[in-house]
DNA sequence: ACAGGACTCACC
DNA sequence: GTGAGTCCTGTG
């Protein structure tokens, strides 16, 4: 007998790890690892995924169960997968369900759906519950708990008269579209030809029309244009046998509209070199990590491009990752217009069907490359060539949820086990990657210029402290005021941009000074104008926004700080001539907003845009001579490590929209802290004196590069419970971990109270630490067999982006 | 004596 | 995670 192992669909430690269950003998020659399963698991049913098969057993036989039924006749994970599962299991201390799932589009998760059946004669029910089984003896458990009926529905189960079933059910449908097939006898044709009436004229000709096209499947509508018959007709020739409906899979199509073919642009002599070096290492085969460096518009997507076509030549496919607020409709259709229908696409904008047949033209090897956000560096490809990354810094490649991996690392395993290149592209690196370029450990490749030889931007910054002094109290320096003027009347577009974390607008009350908070978390509510509401970006919860001071009763309540919606009031005000877009959470919730507004932009339509962190990427339009950063410091001064990092990063990219094609582009950026060497060594664009400076400072503090760093969080209820945990946690690790380990806390969390649960944190600092998974692992089984029963939440986060 | 709630356990 | 089984308490 034949044993298969299944990994089941329950996230929770005790069941973390494979369960044998027998395979029927129909089930022998088609299953395979890979395979999602439904196995009854406990009293119900759930999904599992096949990991491995085996003759033999420990399982006394009266535990072991059969499989029930096999979903997939191809196996939807591959070797490379199911092995990938455990690598990532380990490596970010989560479940091998959450690593399973996470690489498969979330229409192939399973639905569980509680039904009620009936098991008796309607007239047994009570009152109240015979109506639902008027009609059906199968009816959804939701039904009742919608009506509240509950109560009488419990009383039915315990006398037997109805029962509940637990069906598993897959989220997502494939889609598919009905199509005639003409029957390919041409005899049979002729034979229903004779048959027919004289009076049937119709038909008679629909019929000989189909003798034309014997055998072809076309969809009604063509045949009824062609014919000009109507569906009767059709359906009546279809009674008598001429033809047949089937029904045919189709790929649901998430792309506007088409894109014109381009052709392969000259390469300058950077680029050239860079390209051959990454052409080599995929002609020998190797796992090499590339980190290219080039400046803005320095050309970096064409030496993707042109290595992709290599790749493709070679016979292999390539995946290409994309932050996913640069995930436009502009980017994708780079490669799109190069390699046609050859390009999957894979973000969350798409809808769940959209993704899904994304994800099947992969998995049917439909399509020889993937563009995609992070979850597409698991683009089931057996034959892989080249994995790219573009804009390597983002925080976005890392998961903020369990299993908290990383892409850049999961594209590196994934290198290694196809013997493919990997390439990390970013005009600012993340200080680890360049590190590991300086060691040697990644191949730098370095493009200094711009592919066109435009010169960078200017870039000049000026010191809102002065402009204060001055007497100028908007938030528009006279220097960027004049600016916009001048390039309103040239008729030239402008992008300004808000950095706007830790600049929501939040709301005061001018006589006490309550500022308005959220009552799940410490942290002050945002001013939404669109629909008059405060809102917490944290746990979702929303209020009207008051008339009188909760706290004193005070009518005088104000609206501070400056989110984009103010922004754009006094720009109004300032420029009423000016057409503004905004783009920002708000303005782009909606499906396809994002696209729409850069359309209109691009088009011309605006000549300001207003916008927040997304739109500081992936912008290219020729028009676009001057960019104005509203406020340099709001970034820079976050209680995070990176904070300098991450500042340097976006003034750049920002400064990279400008000047782009002929005109020249012009940078001014406003600060309150200019001397910064951050906003510094961004107004020079300069990485490598940055990346210097930060070094230091990294060195100094103990932080990466030089230190890895893990991240600890405890959460409870009550306060006492969060800190006295915490410290047992921080005592555990001291005790396990070697001397060279320091472990910081623990302290409070940056936000103490979040969904009314409070925080605690420890973070640990190491160099080589052998020993740090195992305490981990073990850390976690002590939480997960004592502590989790008192109701703490504890998480381990390798590598934070963010602490 | 028994219903209902907290707690523990196993799930193949 | 979740239902089943156990123990325990409160109530009539």
């Amino acid at each position: 007998m034949k044993i298969a192992e299944v990994i089941v669909d329950v996230s929770a430690y005790p069941v973390d790890r494979p369960f044998d269950y027998s395979i029927p003998e129909t089930m022998e020659e088609l299953i395979e690892c890979g395979c999602r399963v439904k196995v009854p698991f406990g009293n119900r049913d759930i999904l599992g995924f096949v990991v491995a098969i085996k003759n033999e057993t420990e399982v006394p036989p009266d535990k072991l169960k059969p499989i029930s039924v096999l979903l997939d006749i191809e196996p939807v994970l591959t070797g490379e997968m199911l092995e990938l599962a455990k690598w990532m299991k380990r490596e970010t201390i989560s479940y091998e369900i959450d690593c399973l799932q996470a690489m498969l589009p979330s229409a192939l998760r399973a639905k569980y759906e509680k039904m009620v059946i009936l098991e008796t004669d309607v007239k047994n029910l009570e009152e109240p519950l015979q109506p639902f089984f008027q009609h059906a003896t199968k009816v959804d458990y939701k039904e009742f708990e919608k009506d509240g009926l509950l109560i009488p529905l419990k009383k039915a189960l315990k006398m037997h008269l109805l029962s509940i079933e637990n069906v598993v059910k897959q989220k997502g449908k494939i889609k598919e579209v009905r199509k005639v097939k003409i029957a390919a006898d041409q005899n049979l044709l002729q034979m229903i030809y004779e048959g027919l009436s004289n009076r049937a004229k119709k038909q008679k000709q629909l019929v000989l029309w189909m003798q034309k096209h014997v055998g072809e499947i076309m969809e009604p509508e063509v045949i009824h244009e062609e014919t000009t018959c109507s569906p009767q007709v059709l359906q009546a020739v279809i009674e008598l046998g001429a033809a047949e409906y089937i029904f045919e899979e189709v790929y649901r199509n998430p792309f506007k509209k088409d894109v014109e073919k381009t052709d392969f642009l000259t390469l300058t002599a950077e680029q050239e070199t860079a390209l051959k070096d990454i052409l080599d290492a995929m002609d020998k085969g190797s796992p090499e990590t590339f980190l290219l460096h080039g400046v803005t518009g320095s050309g970096k997507t064409e030496v993707y491009l042109q290595a992709i076509q290599h790749c493709i030549q070679q016979g292999k496919e390539a995946i290409v990752l994309v932050p996913e607020i640069s995930l436009t409709p502009q980017i994708t259709n780079r490669f799109r217009s190069r390699f046609g229908e050859q390009v999957a696409v894979m973000h969350s904008g798409l809808s769940v069907g959209e993704k899904y047949d994304e994800w099947r033209k992969v998995h049917q090897q439909k399509v020889k490359v993937v563009v995609g956000a992070r979850s597409a560096v698991f683009a089931p490809f057996e034959n892989v060539g080249l994995i790219i990354l573009d804009e390597e810094h983002e925080s976005s490649y890392k998961q903020e949820d369990s299993p908290r991996y990383h892409a850049r690392d999961v594209a590196i395993w994934r290198g290694k086990f196809h013997q493919c290149p990997v390439i990390l592209g970013s005009a600012t690196p993340s200080l680890e990657s360049y590190a590991r370029a300086r060691k040697n450990v990644y191949k730098l490749l370095t493009l200094k210029e711009r592919a066109l030889k435009q010169p960078l931007p200017s870039v000049e910054i000026v010191d809102m402290r002065e402009e204060l002094k001055k007497g100028n109290r908007s938030m528009f320096s006279e220097k960027l005021a004049d600016s916009i003027r001048d390039r309103l009347k040239k008729k030239e577009q402008i992008v300004l941009f808000l950095n706007r974390r830790g600049y929501s607008s939040f709301v005061l009350c001018r006589d006490c000074g309550t500022v308005m908070q959220c009552e799940n978390c410490d942290i002050s509510l945002t001013y939404h104008r669109y629909n008059e509401k405060l809102k917490c970006h944290y746990c979702g919860y929303e209020q009207p926004v008051p008339t009188n001071c909760p706290e004193c009763g005070s009518e005088h309540i104000r609206y501070f700080g400056t989110g984009t919606q103010k922004v754009e009031e006094e720009l109004t005000k300032l420029f009423p001539e000016a057409r503004v877009l905004r783009m920002d959470v708000d303005t782009t919730k909606r499906k396809g907003a994002h696209e729409a507004i850069l359309e209109d932009f691009g088009a011309e339509k605006a000549d300001i845009l207003l916008g927040t962190q997304m739109i500081a990427k992936g912008l290219d339009f020729p028009n676009i001579t001057l960019v104005g950063v509203l406020s340099a410091d709001t970034s820079l001064h976050l209680p995070d490590f990176r904070a300098a990092e991450r500042t340097f990063q976006l003034l750049t990219q920002v400064s990279g929209r400008a000047g782009r094609a002929e005109k020249p582009g012009e940078v001014i950026i406003q600060s309150y802290t200019p001397e910064h060497y951050a906003i510094q060594f961004a107004k020079e664009q300069q990485y490598e004196p940055f990346y210097k400076k930060e070094m230091m400072m990294r060195h100094e503090a103990a932080y990466p590069p030089y230190y890895y760093i893990a991240l600890i969080q405890v959460s409870h209820e009550d306060v006492m419970m969060s800190a006295e945990y915490a410290k047992r946690c921080a005592d555990y690790l001291r005790s396990s971990l070697s001397f060279d380990a320091s472990i910081i806390g623990p302290t409070t969390a940056g936000i103490v109270r979040l969904q009314n649960r409070y925080r605690y944190q420890c973070l640990i600092k190491y160099k080589i630490e052998p020993n740090l998974i195992p305490t981990f692992l073990q850390l976690m089984k002590i939480y997960r067999t004592e502590w989790i029963k008192k109701g703490i939440v504890l998480t381990i986060d390798l590598n934070p982006t963010m602490i």
